[in-house]
DNA sequence: CAAGCGTGGTC
DNA sequence: TGACCAAGCTT
């Protein structure tokens, strides 16, 4: 074992946190736990998934029990946490290994890579934290810290082959999982992106970034394309009953399969209230909501103007009714949360 | 392989 | 207050 592996799983031992997927030292992991925390972890945080997790085991304590549920309701339990594909993967994944495994996760990397879901990062990370074997999963944490202490001077996306390879070289033969886990705890609470806590770190002596520069300079990264703004608007559509018209978005694609009101397409180029009515989903007369519902995306912003309005003549065959308070029954995305508090604060 | 894909917290 | 960022995957 490397000093450097050493180092970090005495600090490990002393500084492990507590968190719902992660088992007593000394305890079996369940893969299912590990797996769901790390599909959760993808691109969020430990704050955001806590809750989300607890409530995944509670509902359904085994894959088997994930792969009888539908998907709707899936999708449901994961409103809010974003990037939807992961539950629809989920959902998919939990039915592969139900049907082709027997409801047992297969135990290598390149096994569980063919699984919707499963990439680079969260192949090694079941492996080596649920079976034990081998392996390092690279995800930002470990990308910043070896960065750093390698001192790695290009870029990312480019760099990231040589941080993997990197990463490799430190990783010890035995206690792969826990090494991964300290090197995510090590990125997440000393090795932080801005004002990194470096006296505590148990690399201190040898981080070559901390020894000839900032560490905080790294890694360095390409230049981020501006974000666009597009808008839009979107239609509350009500009937006599009071219920509001709702349609079930594409599969594919922005909150693929999850329910929003209809709306005209979003664009960079800004529609007219009038052009925008054609695309109301049936003939009413709109009154337009003071204000703008605003939500930013992965790559762009969004203005929403809100048109309410009351049904006349035949309703819209497609999309469904439903009545605000069982609102909760459906699988909302938070842009469209947005929608309906601005609906509310307008009565 | 660059772009698409959410959201909430932080500074 | 707007940009940055978080335990990435898919196409």
């Amino acid at each position: 074992m490397t000093d450097r592996a050493t180092q970090l799983l005495d600090w490990y031992d002393r500084e492990r946190r507590d968190l719902p997927w992660r088992m007593e030292p000394g305890q079996n992991a369940d893969p299912y736990k590990v797996w769901m925390s790390e599909i959760m972890l993808q691109q969020t945080t430990v704050a955001s998934v806590k809750s989300y997790y607890k409530a995944f085991l509670e509902k359904w304590p085994t894959v088997q029990d994930l792969a009888g549920a539908e998907l709707d309701e899936v999708l449901h339990l994961w409103q809010g946490l974003g990037y939807y594909a992961r539950a629809r993967n989920l959902h998919k994944c939990a039915v592969e290994v139900t049907r082709q495994y027997n409801g047992r996760f297969p135990e290598d990397e390149k096994r569980l890579l063919d699984l919707p879901g499963i990439g680079p990062y969260t192949a090694a990370a079941i492996a080596s934290i649920a079976f034990g074997n081998k392996a390092t999963p690279v995800d930002g944490n470990v990308e910043r810290v070896v960065s750093r202490l390698f001192k790695v001077e290009e870029k990312l996306p480019k760099a990231k082959k040589k941080l993997a390879e990197l990463a490799q070289t430190l990783t010890p033969q035995t206690r792969a999982g826990d090494f991964a886990q300290a090197m995510m705890d090590l990125g997440a609470t000393i090795c932080t992106p801005k004002k990194a806590a470096c006296g505590l770190c148990p690399w201190m002596k040898e981080c070559e970034a901390r020894l000839k520069a900032d560490p905080t300079d790294y890694p360095r990264k390409e230049a981020k394309k501006p974000k666009p703004t597009r808008t839009g608007y979107v239609f509350w559509l009500t009937r006599k009953d009071g219920a509001v018209l709702m349609r079930r978005r594409p599969e594919k694609g922005l909150l693929g399969g999850m329910m929003e009101f209809p709306s005209s397409d979003w664009q960079e180029k800004a529609l007219s209230r009038q052009e925008a009515q054609r695309k109301a989903p049936a003939p009413a007369l709109w009154s337009e909501l003071e204000g703008t519902v605003r939500h930013t995306f992965t790559h762009f912003h969004l203005e929403l103007k809100v048109l309410k309005g009351r049904i006349s003549g035949n309703p819209p065959t497609t999309g469904v009714w439903v009545l605000p308070e069982n609102l909760q029954d459906y699988a909302l995305p938070t842009l469209m949360k947005k929608v309906v508090k601005k609906i509310f604060e307008n009565r």
